[in-house]
DNA sequence: GTCCAGGGAATCA
DNA sequence: TGATTCCATGGA
């Protein structure tokens, strides 16, 4: 079926490779497909209209989207900071937050520790493919394909630290193997997360296997726990803060407190999203 | 061969 | 607490 609608900020490319997720794929008409909450979807845009076509809900395309959420008044609202900001609004001015599984978007950072986006992707789609469930869909008028859902935890604690090594892990599988185990043996419930403030569900989170500061806050956003006063500090936040503001001749010098400090003060409680829009504006930007 | 990637954990002071 | 070092892998 097709969901076709008017969206205020909504930019595919903004969004599906800004890099939040990992599991949508740009198409030759420019469009991008992907798998989520179990279903298909292709994403399209015409002229000012927004086409989802595939499997998925209404309420799932709403919610997954965050299509209830007014952009444009956070976008102006953070606008009105500083000039940098500003620009790199400008830039990816089409740049939503989803709300992705939380189980899903927990052992995608876990994996994107040291690592860049290209492999991440790779190792997750190998991930699902594996331990994923099949699920035959064709566009109409398309041939049938094959798509992967993202395993369940327990599906995933099928895995062996060996299974996992042998797909690209590294260094990672042990990570991934034991915050599953954890989950999938419900020695700690994750809905319990969604009840908790944002410092609370950090300090629990914490306590995963894999999960430090910065993925800590990655989940924190990219997921359904949908908490914008965080301030996820990687290698380009920190280049991007330091050009800006610190200007530290020594990049790799700065202390991420320093960083975090300034985030706080100059962004608040909607941290979160300008990071986001940093973080984007400085990747594409410096090819 | 060297450097880098949406860092975390172990170790040591 | 704070600073170093090691950790697999693949592309540039």
């Amino acid at each position: 079926m097709k969901y076709i609608k008017e969206i205020d900020s909504f930019e595919p490319k903004d969004i599906f490779e800004c890099g939040q997720c990992f599991r949508w794929n740009k198409q030759d008409d420019g469009s991008y497909t992907g798998v989520f909450y179990g279903k298909i979807l292709n994403v399209k845009k015409e002229s000012n209209k927004i086409i989802f076509d595939g499997n998925a809900t209404e309420e799932e395309i709403e919610r997954y989207f965050d299509l209830q959420r007014d952009y444009s008044k956070i976008k102006s609202e953070l606008s009105l900071i500083d000039e940098y900001l500003k620009q790199s609004i400008e830039f990816g001015s089409g740049i939503r937050i989803l709300n992705q599984d939380l189980f899903e978007t927990i052992i995608s950072f876990i994996i994107s520790a040291n690592n860049n986006i290209p492999r991440i992707k790779g190792i997750i789609n190998k991930i699902c493919t594996k331990y994923g469930q099949k699920v035959e869909y064709s566009f109409d008028g398309n041939k049938v394909e094959e798509y992967y859902t993202f395993p369940t935890p327990e599906e995933l604690s099928r895995a062996s630290i060996k299974d996992l090594r042998e797909l690209g892990l590294g260094f990672r599988d042990v990570r991934v193997y034991e915050t599953t185990k954890l989950i999938a043996n419900k020695e700690f419930k994750l809905d319990d997360l969604y009840k908790m403030t944002t410092d609370e569900a950090k300090q629990k989170l914490l306590t995963f296997q894999g999960v430090g500061p910065k993925v800590c806050d990655c989940i924190l956003l990219f997921s359904t726990l949908k908490k914008f006063d965080v301030f996820p500090i990687d290698v380009w936040v920190r280049r991007v803060m330091n050009e800006l503001y610190i200007k530290n001749p020594d990049e790799t010098k700065v202390d991420k407190k320093e960083i975090k400090k300034l985030a706080d003060e100059k962004y608040g409680n909607l941290e979160g999203m300008a990071q986001q829009y940093l973080f984007y504006w400085k990747r594409e930007t410096s090819a």
